[in-house]
DNA sequence: AACCTTGTTGCGCGCTTGTCCAACACCCGA
DNA sequence: TCGGGTGTTGGACAAGCGCGCAACAAGGTT
């Protein structure tokens, strides 16, 4: 095995469990267990747990990440792409990826090294919307004055309603959600309803 | 000392804690030591600590909803109303109170009394703001179809934007924040561009 | 063959958590 | 004066945590 691979599966290992239980309560031994091994060897790995939960957390967004970008970087139609941004956004995904999210924001202001890592990765995220909407302002699809700030109010909603879909789960209906979020995206682009399905 | 006062002591020692360490960090032993007395207690007033957690949150976010209800209802205009709102949406308070939310919602998905709380409160919040609506639609200053989803709109763009600001300091200024969530409300109720200030 | 590095094990120490409980203090009505 | 709620204490408890450590396995170097 690979130097780095076994760094590589405790990571993995940590992120399945915290899909499944949330980054706080993912334990040592959780990740052990998922690997097959002992609980030591992560200790051999990571000099604490923390290290292992930030690196779960980055992987988890970092993937989410690529994973859009490569299913925007696909198509041509500007259109599509943004249909794509949505389909993908984190919440599309598990509930409990999101649920990192939460988790991060709130340990962001008092934790500077899983602040630095949201911050990041909420910038990288406005970044993939923002120019897929500068794309579509060029090719003369998009009607959109300021693409970064559309970005982030489109993204700021999309997290707002999220945030009600995962931490009450019985308050908004996950496709109302969805439905809003087109309907504002093509308000903001000047896209006729209906445009991003 | 007059029966519920001790609860009371209870719950201000529990948020005093939880705005210095977060909600999830606040343990018995933190908040007994607090108030200069025993861990037991806190388990003589409440069942769990999950439910000193839910009070102490709620009084934060009650409080908050209480000042801002009574604001609204001193004017007359539904403009100013809804002015009043946006001045006092807890983000425009305190950053702490705001960062309490976050970890509510955060903890939501682990603590059944907590989640039960902050979806009661962020629902009293959206029915506030969807009840000005209401007032101005009836008055006919807004046009405005479906309050009620708009209030969920409004609210969750505020949320998002108010969580980068708190969680990032340095990616959103506050003041833009404010303007564009001005701005959405003037698009959602068909009020002139600048009738919000 | 002897040795050292590296990977891996599994146990257990020390600590913290929420919760429970027996005991004590106090005060008010009988 | 007595009795019994009520408030309060402080510690015991089991469970769970991260972490360190002595020990063993295996392979490469000398």
């Amino acid at each position: 095995m690979a130097p780095g691979e076994r760094r590589d599966a405790i990571v993995a290992a940590a992120l399945a469990i915290a899909r499944r239980k949330g980054l706080a309560a993912t334990t040592v031994r959780d990740v052990a267990s998922e690997m097959g091994t002992s609980s030591g060897l992560i200790h051999h790995y990571f000099d604490s747990m923390d290290d292992v939960l930030a690196a779960a957390f980055d992987r988890a967004a970092s993937d989410d990440l690529a994973r859009t970008t490569e299913a925007i970087a696909e198509g041509t139609d500007p259109v599509r792409k943004l249909v794509a941004f949505f389909d993908n956004y984190s919440v599309a995904g598990s509930d409990w990826t999101f649920q990192l999210w939460l988790d991060a924001w709130a340990e962001a202001g008092r934790r500077p090294a899983v602040g630095a890592t949201s911050e990041r990765l909420n910038i990288a995220w406005q970044q993939l919307l923002a120019g897929t909407l500068k794309e579509g302002v060029a090719a003369g699809v998009f009607d959109c004055p300021d693409p970064d700030a559309t970005a982030w109010r489109i993204i700021s909603l999309l997290d707002g309603l999220s945030l009600q879909v995962v931490a009450h789960q019985a308050t908004l209906a996950r496709e109302t959600v969805s439905w809003w979020i087109r309907s504002y995206a093509e308000t903001e682009t000047g896209l006729a309803a209906g445009s991003l399905g």
